[in-house]
DNA sequence: CTCCACTGTTGAAGCGCTCTAATCATTGTG
DNA sequence: CACAATGATTAGAGCGCTTCAACAGTGGAG
């Protein structure tokens, strides 16, 4: 049997189409009787708002798409929980999908949502190109977190990495490191700043720098810290981009026989629960993920429904996280 | 400017809009001199079909919502990149959504799903009962995936959850292991099979069985080895109904000063990236999500498409993952 | 030539809903 | 008691597409 439709709700209370579709949505020109009938019949007949038509008859979705740009990085579900808070609170629904660490997913992501007509779109992460990023926002509200952009036309959430990367040179410069290494995250989000942050700080300090790169995964982090060790330049402390490739980094430590701290400092970046399980201890940088989820929904639906169209750019700060991973470099 | 429709084009290519809608998806019976007008005609315009009103009209949507029972649990990624790449392959598009561990917001990813019309659903993990689901599937086409049930109506995929845990404790026995304790998953997915695979082989090596309850969280995991702990009963080996528990049990046996697996060793269950860190080793069962995954969606497309309506099980065979956290016990 | 079988194309109906403007029913006012 | 005002309801157009039946145009068979 075919599903019902309005129309067979409406023939069975005795009213119109127009009138059940009012009482499903709780207007209040409804008179009461109507009301219970109406809702009386859906209830019988096990009657659903299709979606789809809804959506096509009144061009809104109330819906928004969150993009992931890695499942398997344990820094992504912190946000997907605080824009799962916030659009609940605010009468949304969450659609979301990720962008299996590749640009061309991440952007055919995009465009599914663009066609499937959301209301708007968060974009965590990815490296998909600035250019890609500014056409989608010309057909959908759009908005970037956890990834520093600078664009005209994108609203951004971000953590001041900068700021962070800064703080956790800091932190090993007064532990009295002299010889940090920094393991890069490339191009992928935020992982510029983060290397700014540790090359000024370093300059400030007149230290020598030294920066391998990766790529924000644990693979790159095993292939960065084998060259780092393979440098044979002096290192007591390695600063890692992101949590998931500190824990290359470690694994690497680990197999060559480096105790960590006692010989070589770790630090991460993301306060990952992997990096703070007590079996690993990791040093890192929280960057209130469920903060910056929450943050962007309510951007997004500011200009959903305000129609704010300048673009805003909001900044929260980070914090460095001392565990165990982190402690004087080893007296020679 | 309001985004074009398919009678912008129709209108510059200087044809119906019937034919445009041919062309655009790619229909033999147009003429190669309209098929590229129109083309042109699209390109030149930046027309991208509306989904909503294809999907409303053509009722059918090519897509299929995939639900994950915990965005920070690191066994689903696996099983959405399988699905991704099946969905990929069979040309169809997939849309996620997330349980964020919760019985309530699974039902309603699930009912958002069906009321968006997709083709089909996939259910990984998750609790909702069997009663909503089997409703669920009168539907949509329905599967669940890492989760034993018994039902009529929907499809599953699993690993032999009693085999795997079988393996575990065989494996624990052969090292000369006695006194063997289980943090089971509660009434989570293939929870109630991992114990009985324990209670079984437990049973038939005439062994005494220990039994704490979890949930197939970090901080359960933790809760249940603390017990364990205070118990006081003799333990040289705790089998954890899955490795993000069994993380929260090492975090606590670090904490009380055991050492693993010279004082006592620890098993998970799912083979994580996480479990799989040479910092942590541990010894586990793979469950190939991958394969898991991509079984799914052949499966639905198989339902969706050639109309099969008798309930399959598919079921994958488990392998232990022998890592360093298994080892003899102490010699007293 | 006529007839038929194609190939390519189109008009129009319809998917299931929303929303505007119009209609109907009821009440209050002078 | 006529008339305006208010409240409740509905007809109908329309959202942007697919699909189906119908229709031209072409060419080959008879």
């Amino acid at each position: 049997m075919p599903k019902p439709t309005m129309d067979d709700v409406a023939r069975r209370a005795g009213v119109s189409r127009a009138l059940v579709s009012l009482a499903l949505r709780g207007s209040d020109k409804v008179a009461e009787g109507s009301m219970k009938a109406v809702l009386a019949a859906a209830e019988e007949l096990g009657y659903r708002p299709n979606l789809i038509a809804r959506n096509l008859a009144s061009k809104r979705t109330r819906t928004i798409g969150l993009i992931i740009n890695d499942l398997h990085n344990p820094y992504f579900p912190g946000i997907a929980d605080g824009a799962h808070d916030a659009v609940g609170r605010l009468g949304y629904r969450l659609l979301m999908n990720s962008a299996f660490l590749s640009p061309r997913d991440e952007i055919s992501a995009l465009e599914m949502f663009i066609d499937l007509q959301v209301d708007g779109v968060i974009l965590t992460g990815g490296m998909a190109s600035a250019k890609a990023i500014d056409f989608g926002a010309r057909s959908v509200p759009l908005i970037v977190v956890s990834r520093p952009l600078e664009s005209q036309l994108v609203d951004t959430v971000n953590n001041d990495d900068f700021l962070g990367s800064t703080m956790v040179i800091e932190h090993l410069i007064g532990l009295g490191h002299r010889h940090i290494a920094h393991v890069s995250g490339g191009p992928a989000a935020g992982a510029p700043q983060r290397l700014a942050g540790y090359e000024e700080t370093m300059r400030r300090h007149g230290l020598e720098r030294h920066v391998e790169l990766g790529s924000f995964t644990e693979r790159s982090g095993v292939a960065a810290a084998q060259r780092v060790l393979a440098s044979g330049r002096p290192c007591t402390a390695i600063f890692a981009g992101n949590d998931l490739s500190a824990l290359g980094v470690l694994d690497v430590l680990d197999a060559a026989g480096r105790r960590v701290p006692e010989d070589i400092s770790l630090v991460g970046y993301d306060n990952t629960y992997v990096g703070a399980l007590r079996h690993i201890g990791l040093t890192s940088v929280e960057q209130r993920r469920h903060e910056q989820g929450q943050l962007a929904v309510e951007l997004l639906i500011e200009r959903i429904e305000h129609g704010r169209t300048e673009a805003v750019q909001r900044v929260v700060v980070p914090s460095l996280v001392v565990r165990g991973t982190t402690a004087p470099p080893p007296t020679p």
